[in-house]
DNA sequence: TATTTAAAGCTACATATTTGCATTTAGTCC
DNA sequence: GGACTAAATGCAAATATGTAGCTTTAAATA
């Protein structure tokens, strides 16, 4: 099943964004760092949107909502979110980072033209059985499978292409 | 098993190389376009790298092997190959976009910390069995999986500051 | 070898990200 | 509540990455 927006501006509930911000409190505080204002509203931000946006996307949104933050600090941000497990960053194919909400097993369609990168929730992905990757030296946290091919858009306008 | 460099100066036998120039050709002729001296050194020079280059990357190398090819042609070359099927585009956390001269069933190792990608061939990764996304106009070709975490370069970075 | 046009090269521009340093402020202590 | 202090922000400039428009070159073909 492709799933991108589950509920209404983004694909959380109100609660589970709550919950999060809690999260980041709670890790903060435990890290010695600080949960400032920025941060909250980044995070807040993030959530709300769905499609995996890219920093300058998120910077956008973030405008509207409390203007005058900086694009650095969007920028930091984001990745200290990600290191801290709160949002993940998504492996694609384009040129810009781009940061994912959903950090729970899910998997991803992805067009090889136009770089579209939508979520795909299939069970046989979910559960399967890791390597071993400790030899490396290398600690694994999770998985995600990337279908790749073409997407729909891309389709159309390559058949235009050829019957010209 | 993690593997980067299966023989000397990249993944590929000559053999192999050779007929990897040889599909350049074929697939030229048959769609009309020609097959440019600059594509065939910027794909020989694609094949010889093994770790998922940056087009930047590529063009270090090729100007070595022979230089005064424009970057611009580096860039539209690669994308062009991509598109072709001879190499593909990789999907990775990073801000560059990066090539993979495999074409073949393999999956990666990501490094959420320092963006470090490797091979991993893992068999119980091969033959899933994928979803139908025909639905979504979407023609998938095939998949990949990533399994994330932190490399041990990274983990005994993050072991050092602790002991601070 | 002349012709045709796809592709290369050049230049300038656009986008994405990072760095170093001065300033602000969240968390803590009194 | 005000003072303290290091973490985080903001700012400006630099760097990395990717694209567009246009002229010139050269691969494929006859």
């Amino acid at each position: 099943m492709v799933t991108s927006s589950e509920f209404e501006g983004g694909y959380l509930e109100i609660s589970e964004k709550e919950e999060r911000i809690g999260e980041l409190r709670r890790l903060c505080r435990e890290r010695g760092e600080r949960c400032t204002l920025q941060r909250r509203i980044i995070l807040e931000t993030v959530l709300d949107l769905d499609n995996h946006p890219s920093a300058d996307q998120v910077l956008n949104a973030v405008e509207e909502r409390e203007p005058g933050i900086a694009r650095t600090t969007v920028y930091r941000t984001l990745e200290h979110l990600a290191r801290m497990g709160i949002i993940t960053k998504a492996c694609h194919p384009g040129s810009a980072v781009r940061f994912d909400p959903r950090t729970g097993s899910h998997h991803h369609l992805v067009c090889l033209h136009c770089n579209e990168f939508v979520d795909l929730d299939h069970d046989v992905f979910d559960g399967l059985t890791m390597p071993d990757t400790s030899a490396y030296g290398f600690e694994a946290s999770d998985y995600r499978v990337h279908v790749r091919g073409i997407c729909r858009n891309c389709l159309e306008k390559m058949s235009k292409e050829e019957s010209k």
